[in-house]
DNA sequence: CTAGGGTACGTAAGCGCTTACGTAAGCGCT
DNA sequence: AGCGCTTACGTAAGCGCTTACGTACCCTAG
């Protein structure tokens, strides 16, 4: 059989240099062994020839795989959307590719998609999203990404902790105990929340940040009506028509992401309620479009594509001997979507 | 140095089932040669073992790479982050995994995220994103991809032609002349077009779709303003204040993508302009937010994710002779963006 | 002047697969 | 019985790299 590719192999650029395959290998690795001048002469025949050594020989043989792995929820969700964007751009500035797989939601799938990138054997692991309340998976995820740390890989978590290893976590109690604050302190008192599926420890979070406001100011936690969903447009949609429902006396949402503040706009909107004239609502994470709705949204902003990035950092870095975790900021943006309670 | 992994091989497997390292390989890749119990305990012994072939080795030694690369402008764009979820999912289907680049909708660095993805040696590139009237980087891209092709490379590109590849194709002129006459049936005379780049073949498309549609109903073309932004939220709101400022009488806008058509009518909310009493707003994609917008947004409906799904199939059937092109449906959505001309 | 040690390179052994080719056995045919 | 053909498998040669180890050579110290 010819030879599959005519690209230039190591080989040609060695013999170019007149020097055999471990020298140039050493000097386009940067390795030292290589006198500089030598070292040289190789790169730039390498380059003149439009070498670019074959991943597949090179992680064969030892060298570091040069592709992270990705597991998002969904990747048509805006907030995955722009931490893969941030991730992918970091990884192109690092000469890294990427490798996206989305879980769909699902525990089970999200492992059998944990072990595929593994057993492909992918360098890097980063798995973004909630983490699960089930502790049969989640056990099982942390097992398998302890071996392949074990085995020379290197993983990431963003916005997911107890995975056993490094992590990018935004604050969500903090920011669920903003945004409560931020109604309270506009006179709402009945106060209903949209929330993601129950399973998810973001919701939570996010939820015991809300609760704790509420705590604060001295109020009974059954004021508080929380409605379970799914964290996306439908379930926002879903928990606004059961709020509207069972607690018409509620005066604003607290939809626990942006997907599902959306989703109970569109449900107010339907029922001409408006906002924030009869009903605020406010969102979390701050997607790109949040900005642009009617009306512009009230939510907590994080820094989705720069947590893309700072996972990848921390992945690249030489482990720890324990996980780090790095937090990530978050801010209140105060939009259209609230104001002042209703006095009825 | 030991082995880095301790996964099980394939040599394992061979000897677990007593055959030769060939035997095996054949075996788990279903070629003849094998009998039929043969083949089948040696299945058995390698699920057992937990036998996943390492792609590397498995590439490096001709068989062909299980990775596709995708090319998007941003994952972070609806548009592309749809397409993108179809590729995924269909991708994990059949056993692949999916890498993506993003261009950054610049024709330079698109070329060089090609050449950097066949560097890689991926078996599959997927372009989507529209084509750049810019003969330069158009004609090194498609001799990249004919090289690509003919080394056995499999390409398709997902709304774009003249890459000299499989290609699956909305209809952007029907699409566009769908818009102009769903408008000019409501009434309006003085329609404004918010386009995106000009240096864009899809915006070009669309536009001649528009155009056309007015020449039909006799319009002299100055009837149609247009002006160019970029295919971004920002692009949107941008082009509709031109058109509000230069263009006054405009009653309708036609944003050619959903990304304008949201800049469009943040623009149009804050400057108190009521959609659609005084003008009447539509989009091109139907992004799946496009319907929980308020107003929601009258729109051409692509079949994103099916595309995506689409483009995959065709790069992995057998090359033919002449590029294939796979046309796709699409489907006027009226909302509650577009209503009847106001009368003056 | 020689032993010892460092530097700069070459040699070659893999990494885990695929596949061309070789071989032995079994079959039908004359 | 002997021939050739097919079938089922084994042998071994790579694919294009990395890297442990070997080997010249030069420098310094005793």
């Amino acid at each position: 059989m010819p030879r599959a590719s005519q690209r230039p192999r190591l080989a040609d650029v060695a013999a170019h240099a007149a020097v055999s395959l471990a020298t140039a290998s050493r000097a386009l690795a940067g390795r030292e062994g290589v006198s500089a001048e030598v070292a040289e002469r190789i790169r730039q025949i390498a380059h003149e020839l439009g070498y670019v050594a074959n991943p597949y020989a090179r992680t064969l043989a030892g060298g570091a795989s040069s592709t992270v792995g990705l597991i998002v929820h969904q990747i048509d969700d805006p907030y995955f959307a722009e931490i893969a964007a941030g991730v992918i751009q970091f990884a192109a500035e690092q000469g890294l590719l990427v490798q996206i797989c989305q879980s769909g939601r699902d525990p089970g799938y999200e492992l059998q998609q944990l072990r595929h990138l593994i057993a492909q054997r992918v360098g890097i692991v980063l798995i973004s999203g909630s983490g699960y309340d089930d502790p049969r998976t989640e056990v099982a995820a942390r097992a398998e990404l302890a071996a392949f740390q074990d085995h020379g890989g290197r993983a990431a978590a963003i916005g997911r902790h107890a995975l056993g290893i490094d992590a990018v976590l935004p604050d969500n109690e903090a920011g669920g105990h903003a945004l409560a604050r931020h109604l309270m302190d506009l006179g709402h008192r009945r106060i209903a929340v949209a929330a993601g599926s129950a399973t998810l420890t973001t919701v939570a979070d996010r939820l015991a940040g809300v609760s704790s406001a509420a705590r604060e100011r001295g109020r009974p936690p059954d004021d508080l009506a929380v409605v379970h969903g799914d964290f996306t447009r439908a379930g926002g949609r879903a928990a606004a028509e059961q709020i509207l429902n069972e607690h018409p006396e509620t005066t604003a949402i607290i939809a626990l992401n942006d997907a599902m503040a959306m989703g109970v706009l569109s449900t107010l909107r339907s029922r001409r309620v408006p906002v924030p004239a009869r009903m605020s609502v406010v969102g979390f994470d701050d997607v790109s479009v949040a900005a642009d709705l009617a009306p512009s949204l009230t939510t907590i902003r994080l820094p989705m594509t720069e947590m893309g990035r700072t996972a990848l950092t921390l992945a690249l870095k030489p482990r720890s001997t324990r996980p780090r975790r790095r937090p990530t900021g978050h801010l209140l943006v105060v939009r259209d979507s609230t104001g002042p309670a209703p006095r009825s």
